[in-house]
DNA sequence: GTTAGCACTCAGGAGCGGCGAGTGCTAACA
DNA sequence: TGTTAGCACTCGCCGCTCCTGAGTGCTAAC
């Protein structure tokens, strides 16, 4: 059944008044309040019915009402009105992201902290990653006689590199070796071309390099992988400025939870979507378990057409989404700029 | 005046009480679970002088006493015994920290886990940091037309790296010269033999490539000047364990603290002395505003004798001081042990 | 269909009294 | 003189009750 316009209204009010305020939301208020044109007792009909319809939820008897997740769903996908950034929030933004960034790290935390800042939720950034990346070049550099660097470019035009520490003294000629050997044998292949297989004859073909080619081959494999995502978690202490945490083992819930990369870069995974600019999950739609009552807000960014990412906040089901969308793809824009300028081609 | 044996043993029994059970210790507890053949008035008595001496306070009439940072001091320098972790958390210890590590963000991520997880407080690792050190040798190594990887090695061995874009195509042979001008003009020095004037004379001296000069120096000076000190920060959440934090403002206060790697590595910075294995600040020793009734215990650890870095851990005053000294003592040595194998020469 | 009125519900806060842990003082004891 | 038992006193905490006020749902009138 469609709700009618003016249930619609109402549910709207209802919401963004709960989102303000976080206090259960009464005929009256929405009547004083709003210019609706009906009383409250007309109003309170309509309540009773969204409410069996769904949308709302009484926390008990006298007080007033709360939107259910399906309510908070439903306002997401139809009745959210884009937010504009005001003039002060957008000249801030600007301001601190046209600063030179020629670290990928400074970047990563600087936004993070200025989504915290606009948004007053906890934040996390994942960093750039691979999509099936294949390998342009590898280059190694002998930095002292047991020490090497291995460069790899790979085609997204990535460039990652690693100290390589050997027990005896190596020399140019088997760097050389090496080198040229990768270089005619493993240019333009993925990850998954790397069976046990073809790397048993390699190592075989090298003979006396064998191990050095196997240290440089094992962090090639590594780079062409790369499905450890990092993730850089800002401003997670912005979640008690939320009465939801006021209690302090749900905060400690959710900031134990926020204390492990490793939640949170697998919460990020489960996100999905990645054609999508934003993707919202509200309450259990996230699928995870220790984030009751939380939303997920995230959006996808690109650098080239092999590199992506994603930004997104994290706060309570009762989060001002609408605020939250725009400044996410306000900054993610501005990100995407910023990485393209440094990382691209 | 110096305490007598008596009031030695009474304090240490009530601080050690209310380190464990973080509420006030009245004379009647002391005398029960503590076999020092005294009766109550006796210890209440004692703990009157102890208050009066400054040791001792009283949050109000009729609650117990709980120690004034004097008190804890004084047990700190003098009465706390050393603690020997269980066979049960050294072997914990072992099985996590023989992993091999290759990358230095994980060694550091990962002592931070086994700290938090050990001592039940909130971590901070500081990363190893040089100390005047001197150029020992700059690679560029040309990745792409416009692309090139800058590597710095300091005398203390350390390899860093840094990707520099270029508007234009660079050529080998711009890429030599700069080399063999830095080779012969630069190696040996440190950060503070880069005056302006030095450095315009051979930007003019080198003509055409004074552009590509003037990126690498920079980052050359960079690398050798390195005062921004990163830090990791671990566990904070574990915080919300001390009944301390169980007020939200209170908690709020700390965690916004430690948001902040800046605060922290600021703090930090501010524990001075690193000559002494460990040192610890107790309240308002450190210092440091934001953070009210917490006590900070750091060990110094090094890399060779060019490279040093800091872990510690921040609590509630009242905190297991004698379990979290010997821990970090016992992670600190494995620590330098990872490091020195992983970055020494 | 809308609205006014009314009885009913119920969480939250204020007020209050009792409990108990702890103190300080005094007087007796070794 | 130092130690201890006894006792009156203090005061935070806990649980109880009562009251208030916001909010609901129903009914009847417009």
């Amino acid at each position: 059944m469609e709700l009618s316009q003016r249930k619609r209204m109402i549910l709207q009010a209802i919401i963004e008044d709960y989102i303000a305020t976080a206090e259960p939301v009464g005929s009256r208020n929405i009547a004083k309040n709003h210019d609706l044109g009906l009383s409250a007792a007309t109003i309170r009909n309509e309540m009773a019915d969204l409410e069996d319809m769904g949308y709302l939820e009484k926390p008990h008897t006298s007080a007033g009402r709360i939107p259910s997740e399906m309510g908070y769903r439903f306002y997401v996908d139809s009745l959210m009105q884009r937010y504009s950034l005001t003039a002060q929030d957008i000249a801030g933004l600007q301001n601190t992201l046209d600063r030179k960034y020629d670290q990928l790290e400074a970047v990563i935390s600087e936004i993070s902290d200025i989504i915290s800042k606009v948004t007053h939720y906890p934040t996390v950034v994942a960093f750039p990653k691979e999509n099936k990346s294949r390998l342009r070049s590898v280059k190694i550099v002998l930095v002292e006689e047991r020490l090497a660097l291995v460069v790899v470019v790979t085609d997204a035009g990535v460039v990652k590199n690693k100290q390589v520490r050997f027990s005896s003294a190596v020399d140019y000629s088997a760097i050389d070796a090496v080198s040229s050997f990768i270089s005619k044998n493993l240019t333009g292949l993925s990850a998954a071309d790397f069976t046990p297989a073809r790397m048993l004859l390699m190592y075989d073909a090298m003979g006396d390099y064998g191990e050095l080619l196997k240290v440089v081959v094992s962090f090639v494999m590594e780079c062409l992988s790369e499905d450890s995502a990092r993730v850089y978690i800002g401003g997670a202490s912005n979640i008690l400025n939320n009465p939801e945490f006021s209690d302090i083992d749900r905060a400690r819930e959710f900031l134990s939870f926020m204390d492990s990369r490793e939640n949170v870069s697998k919460m990020l995974s489960l996100m999905g979507n990645e054609t999508e600019d934003i993707s919202i999950k509200i309450g259990s739609e996230s699928g995870v378990d220790g984030m009751r009552d939380t939303s997920i807000v995230v959006a996808n960014y690109n650098v080239g057409d092999k590199l992506h990412g994603k930004i997104g906040i994290i706060g309570p089901t009762r989060m001002d989404y609408a605020r939250v969308v725009s400044s996410l793809e306000m900054i993610n824009d501005r990100l995407s700029e910023i990485l393209n300028r440094m990382l691209g081609q």
